[in-house]
DNA sequence: TCAACAGGTTAGAATAATTCTAAACTAGAT
DNA sequence: ATCTAGTTTAGAATTATTCTAACCTGTTGA
């Protein structure tokens, strides 16, 4: 089970619910979702997990940095399994999220960060509309 | 009262409570604040308004474009009486945004708009850390 | 001038995302 | 097998924001 040893990789116990989570969101596939919406997916394929639980290993996975965690547009948070370094479009019509190579952006100009700080990233969104 | 003046121009009926608050927000300086420090700035001037109030007349002054709204981080939207184009510096260490102006960001590169799209603003944030 | 009404205000209830509580459970170590 | 720290869970709590529905007020035009 590759899943169990990335759990373990992160210093993460395999229980029954991270395994059916990291199965679930850790497939190699980039997604952006909500607790809400995984609650779902598991639900709908028989399996079961309370929103706490949903809650708590995200939170966790984040801690770690197997996920990221997106604040944006409203009240419900995104996660997103690319955690690397990366920028996004955003459906406005949708609310989707839509990641964006950071080779795709260039700065010909940044600004000089405030004394006695330092740069923690550079975040561009790129907002859409039909 | 220019403050009348600048309500009507937006076709605002000029009420006690926008006044109150347009005063309170509108005088030419940039600022970041929620609904609820307006309310403390308020109430800590000796006058008082409700909460719902505070966030019918934000919101309302948002859609006339008086006032932007960013939600950023958590739980809590924050209103910007910058309503210009621009980008932000957020202090990860207090939550703060700090306004860059469009000038000091240059791009050299940008992606292509998906198919079907129009670009609807391109936002930097830049993460500041102590 | 002033009645009429569309629009605005308000307290308090409702909503909804997320976190907390505290009791039951379990992975992993010995 | 036993122990313990870590995990899960239902349900309560929290909290930002919106809704409800009754009351109020700015504006208008007769
Ligand atoms: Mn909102
Ligand atoms: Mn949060
Ligand atoms: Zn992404
Ligand atoms: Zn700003």
């Amino acid at each position: 089970m590759n899943v169990v040893k990335k759990l373990r990789n992160f210093n993460l116990r395999p229980t029954k619910q991270r395994i059916l989570l990291a199965k679930q969101i850790l497939d190699g596939k980039n997604k952006h979702f909500t607790a809400e919406t995984i609650q779902k997916e598991v639900l709908s394929n028989g399996q079961s997990i309370s929103l706490a639980t949903i809650y708590n290993c995200l939170n966790k996975f984040v801690s770690v940095g197997l996920l990221k965690q997106i604040d944006q547009q409203g009240e419900v948070t995104i996660f997103d399994t690319n955690v690397s370094h990366h920028h996004h479009f955003l459906n406005q019509n949708t609310g989707e999220l839509i990641d964006i190579d950071p080779h795709e952006i260039g700065f010909s100009k940044l600004p000089k960060i405030p004394n006695g700080f330092e740069s923690d990233g550079v975040e561009v969104l790129i907002k859409i509309k039909e």
